[in-house]
DNA sequence: ACCTGAACACCGTTCAAGT
DNA sequence: ACCTGAACACCGTTCAAGT
């Protein structure tokens, strides 16, 4: 009935086979339950009883293992940023690795919102950290370094998560591609009912044929332009004082 | 002393005198008791019970002012950025608009956490369209239009929202300087501790010492310089393919 | 029409009790 | 040490009943 603590009886330690059913619990099975309930439920349907039902184990079990729903959420989009971040790293082409690694964020989020709303949710997060890191390498291989490259990573980053964030949001309300449509059609004739402004009626018709990927590559582009605008400016600027 | 009060009661239609202790429920009423909820108590001390006392009235009397407590929340960031653009608003520089707006954005969030969380949870919520409009006024007085002004605004907007995010995440977790030396020399620490790698070395000493204000505006100068970079570059292409 | 407040259907987290 | 599941202390939202 219960082949979960039937597994768990004959659990031995040195086995060298692992089957997806593995017996005890753990940190890791613990997260790899809510990143599959985030997204099969997703951000709403994350209950700790779900969890527990998930895993067939007592409400309590969890806090052994981590202590907090939220830790859960960071653990798991922390699991997903991971193997995003791997993809992006290496090659010998910095700007197309924070293209790269930008790109993978979007359609990591596009595909499981609830990543991107964690994102925008902490600072200090271990996926956040990852994220930093490899912008940071990427930067530092163009040249970039000191403050002028804690500007530049600072405003790559936050670019990336406040994008991240909204994005998510709307692949939440609207899944699929008709649905987004409609939700867009729906938006720009309200934009263009409450505001006869030209620029809102231009706005308007631009929102309903709009592309987030594309707009989202072309703000990683706009970053990238100003980082090295900024650089030569200030390298100018350093060779006019010396 | 609540800046929305006294901006209230100039705007309230045609009666000059409004008493604090006004007796129907509005919507009005509601949505203020709602910021000085979360003025005092933060995002996690709002509650329908918490707003229902504060107004002194039953648990659904809210509904029939309000949908929802989401609707609660954007109302509120609402009338908190009404008054933040409306002070950016105007003046003949649109650089300068834009900067002031996002320092304006930058402070507020500062000085109330829970907007910045608010204003980077939902796409098109008033709060984002009248920054979006704000936005889209300034670049278009800088001669950006079309497809390059709805990319330009959106680099903007979403990295003004992320940036809004990660600080007001990092302000509620570290409210006072003290608090927030201390987090930071912690975390600097740790990132030291976990990894030997130079550049997270260099980028631990620097955490400590950076300036998160500062940081914020160099990230709008990125933008900036990268827009008008990435305009000559467009404008260059097509006298190109003239 | 507007308001009341009890009731409903949930939550995350804790903790004595078990193995 | 790890797990169980009832209990606790909350939520947002609804709705019959009042004015």
């Amino acid at each position: 009935m219960n082949p979960l603590l039937d597994q768990r009886s004959n659990s031995v330690k040195m086995t060298f086979m692992t089957s997806r059913r593995t017996d005890a619990l753990s940190r890791e099975r613990i997260v790899e339950a809510t990143i599959q309930i985030l997204d099969t439920a997703g951000e709403s349907g994350l209950t700790l009883r779900a969890v527990t039902a998930h895993l067939a184990t007592g409400r309590g079990a969890i806090y052994h293992h981590v202590t907090n729903k939220d830790e859960l959420l960071a653990a798991a989009a922390d699991g997903v940023i991971s193997q995003v971040v791997a993809a992006a790293a290496g090659g010998d082409d910095p700007r197309g690795s924070i293209r790269a690694l930008a790109l993978g964020i979007f359609e990591a989020i596009d595909a499981r919102p609830w990543v991107g709303v964690q994102l925008s949710r902490e600072p200090f997060q271990p996926a956040v950290l990852q994220i930093w890191k490899a912008v940071g390498v990427s930067l530092s291989a163009l040249g970039v370094g000191g403050t002028a490259l804690a500007d530049a990573g600072s405003a790559l980053v936050n670019y990336v998560l406040g994008a991240a964030g909204q994005h998510a949001a709307g692949a939440r309300r609207a899944p699929d591609g008709a649905a987004r449509k409609e939700f867009l059609d729906g938006l720009a004739a309200e934009w263009a009912r409450q505001d006869s402004d030209p620029l809102v009626q231009e706005s308007a018709a631009l929102l309903r044929e709009h592309d987030d990927r594309a707009q989202f590559l072309a703000g990683v582009n706009i970053f990238l332009a100003g980082i090295f605008s900024s650089e030569a400016i200030a390298a100018v600027r350093r060779d006019a004082s010396d």
